[in-house]
DNA sequence: ACGCCAACGTTGGTGCAGCCAACGTAACAC
DNA sequence: GTGTTACGTTGGCTGCACCAACGTTGGCGT
C-alpha cells in the first residue's frame, strides 16, 4: 500500500549533482548492507582491498591512496588489527612509519568482501547494458581525474 | 590496466560504486562550500527548492519528495522558519498537518541558491561536452528510476 | 653539526547526512 | 466505539569526511 511516491521534484531531478548524490547514496546503502554481513564498513574494505592489491604500506600512504584521512586510518587499522585481519609493525627503515600488512585471514576476508562488492555492482547496474556501464565508468572517471588535480 | 596511478588502486578505481561515491562526494563538497556562503546546508536547499517549485506542502509530503526523514524535516523547517524563509501554519483541513509555505524572502533565497547550484554544476561538469552531460544524466536517471521502485 | 621544516601516527573533536524508535494527537476504517 | 494509520516532534545513533594539535622522527640547508 505504498503511496505512488512521486520522488524528486522536476527541477532537482535533472540536476546532475542531485542525480549523483542520490545514486551514490543508493550504492552506498547497498554496499553498507552487504558489508554488514561481514560486520565491517566501507573504510575497512577500502583499506583491506588496497592492501591486498598493492601490498604492505604505511598508514599515511594508505590514507592517500584510499582518500581516507590519516586519523580515520588509525581507528580503522586498529579495528582491523584487533580482528587479526592486518598486522601493524614498525618500519625499521623509518621509525616514524608503521608498515601495515594483511594476514591470511585478512586476505580471505578481502576476497569474500570482493565477492559481496561484485554482487552489489551487478545489482546496482542491472538496468544498464555492458556498453552503458562502460560509458558511465568512462564519464565518471573523467570527472574524477579532472577534479583530482586540485 | 595496471597503470599504477598514484590515486586510487586499480581494483577500486574501476568499480562503478567507487566512482559514484567519489564523484558524489566531490560534488557534495562543492555544493557544501557553495551553500556555506548562504549559511545554509543541503537539506535547506532541497526543501526550499521543492517548496518554490511545487508550492506549499505538508512536512511529511516534503520529506517524501526530497528523500528526507520526517524528523530531519522538522529541524530543517524550524531553522528555515527561524530565518523567515518559510512559514509553518496548521492545516485547517487536517489538524495533524502543518502547511509549509515559502515567504518572499524564502523565494529570493531559493533563487540565489539556485544560481549557486548552477555554478557548481558547471564547475563539476566542466570536462564534459553537452552530449556527454546528457549521457550522464540519462544513465543516472535510469539507475535511479530502476531502483526507486524498491 | 646544527637548526629548521616536513612527514608520521595519534588523540580528540566537528559537521552533515541518513535513519530509527517512541510518543501524543488527529484522522480514518470498520 | 474501537483499532489502525498518518502526522509532527523529540531524542538518539551511525557512517563518512575533515580539521587542529601534539610528540616523534627524518631530511635538508647552511
Amino acid at each position: 500500500m505504498d503511496h505512488a511516491a512521486p520522488q524528486s521534484p522536476a527541477g532537482l531531478s535533472t540536476t546532475p549533482s542531485w542525480l549523483l548524490n542520490q545514486t551514490a547514496s543508493h550504492a552506498a546503502r547497498l554496499l553498507s548492507e552487504g558489508f554488514a554481513a561481514h560486520d565491517l564498513r566501507g573504510y575497512h574494505y577500502r583499506l583491506l582491498a588496497t592492501l591486498t592489491e598493492e601490498g604492505p604500506a604505511s598508514q599515511a600512504d594508505l590514507g592517500r591512496r584510499c582518500g581516507i584521512d590519516r586519523s580515520d586510518v588509525v581507528a580503522t587499522i586498529n579495528d582491523l588489527a584487533g580482528r587479526g585481519l592486518v598486522v601493524r609493525a614498525p618500519d625499521p627503515a623509518d621509525r616514524r612509519r608503521n608498515v601495515i600488512s594483511v594476514t591470511d585471514a585478512g586476505a580471505d576476508e578481502a576476497r569474500r568482501m570482493g565477492v559481496t562488492v561484485e554482487r552489489v555492482q551487478a545489482d546496482l547496474l542491472a538496468p544498464l547494458s555492458t556498453d552503458e556501464r562502460e560509458q558511465l565508468t568512462r564519464l565518471l572517471t573523467r570527472l574524477l581525474r579532472h577534479h583530482s588535480r586540485h
